[in-house]
DNA sequence: CAGTGGTCTAGACCACGAT
DNA sequence: TCGTGGTCTAGACCACTGA
């Protein structure tokens, strides 16, 4: 039983919405039903239908019945963006590479301490990079991580997926993000790095991760053009 | 059986771990032992957990127990925006008020019949609004309603919160919505309300909003200063 | 009223991590 | 091996909806 049963369901149900044996605005045979065809109990189909619901796929309404609403897709023809994980896995490794234009170890400012959670004797990685995308310059990162939780950081590693580093190699999970997004004007660096022309507009997205067991392991700032990318969010009302 | 037995066990779970009687980095006693405590059954612990840790407030391993983490504004001192519902809900509604720029009916554009997934002979409304709060003028929104499902809108009904009267007068209940965030200078507009200097950055949210039936109800653009007020979200990892 | 989904129980077996 | 959380069952009662 390598995938639950809730899973496999929901798979199959998903697959009948996007089939269209199971049609958009239609209802959904009653959960007692689900459970007799698939041999198994009520509460597993619930859980699955549970799932479904969540990813916005259908609506259930006590003393009503369960609602196919579609694929979220179909509200507009942008896909949203899952982007828990970085550029490279949004892009595909093939299409990213990284130019390291710093890469120190210092001790924190009060910022970064603050953001990071850290006491001001314990230091910190410090690393610009210049992502790109099919050659294209595309973000500029500015990053800091603490060097207790992330020992034997290499230029090497910088020029590939840091984040594929810190879950393949040093098996951290990443528990959560908090970002903040906001509005600049490009200044030298964009000019620079990004061929912005100054005063264009750059989305800037900045960020604290912390792992599974709560520890704040980055704190970034990634800037790019606003022309380039904006920034996606999909948002399911659970009541 | 107002509030289910999950939902309270959840809180006073929350309240404890807030209070300290369960520390963070600390283990949460098992499931068996919470049930017998509470004189309830696992799977009963287990939703209210599974609350709790979809929240970010624990995370549980299978064999090995279940973790506090504490509470996620402990991450950084900023606290999240939670934003499903408008700008009133937000800043409390004694502190916005609105002016009507615009508020006209008229045949939809293809962008705006695409984004509401319309026919071309059905109505929208146009409406410009100037959103100010504490005074201050705030966000400027350009906002579009199909007629069909927000019937009898008034330029009464603008000056508060729309929100408002689509879910208490016309017992509408949001499914969800798909946000694009960018980043943009200021134009005429924003130099004339919202007493911007031409070429500052601005925040520029555009949505689409859906009702629980799966129609979509609202695509609108809204913009701010991006010096008074950025985006703020939290990302829980859930593997 | 009958039918829906929501909650809850008291068990059971499983996969996983540590010892 | 033992204890953990994850899954699953076959029932039960409830609140809500519509006819």
């Amino acid at each position: 039983m390598a995938i639950p049963k809730y899973q496999q369901i929901a798979d199959e149900i998903r697959d009948r919405i996007r089939t269209g044996v199971y049609p958009p605005k239609s209802l959904l045979p009653d959960q007692n039903t689900l459970a007799k065809a698939f041999g198994v109990s009520r509460m597993t189909i619930k859980k699955a239908l549970d799932g479904l619901a969540s990813e916005g796929l259908i609506y259930k309404q006590s003393g009503l019945g369960t609602y196919v609403l579609g694929d979220v897709t179909a509200h507009t023809n942008d896909s949203p963006a899952e982007v828990f994980e970085g550029l490279t896995k949004q892009e595909g490794a093939e299409h990213v590479s990284s130019q390291v234009l710093t890469f120190d170890v210092s001790l924190p400012s009060q910022l970064v301490r603050n953001k990071l959670q850290l006491a001001p004797d314990e230091p910190v990685y410090v690393i610009d990079r210049l992502r790109k995308v099919d050659g294209q310059p595309a973000v500029l990162e500015h990053t800091f991580f603490p060097l207790k939780l992330v020992p034997g950081l290499t230029h090497e590693i910088l020029l590939g997926s840091i984040y594929d580093y810190l879950h393949q190699n040093l098996h951290l999970k990443f528990g959560g993000a908090l970002r903040r997004i906001n509005a600049d004007v490009a200044g030298t660096l964009e000019v620079d790095f990004l061929n912005a022309t100054r005063g264009e507009p750059v989305l800037q997205v900045e960020q604290v991760i912390w792992l599974t067991t709560g520890e704040n392991i980055e704190y970034s700032t990634s800037r790019n053009l606003a022309s380039w990318r904006g920034y996606t969010i999909l948002d399911i009302n659970h009541d």
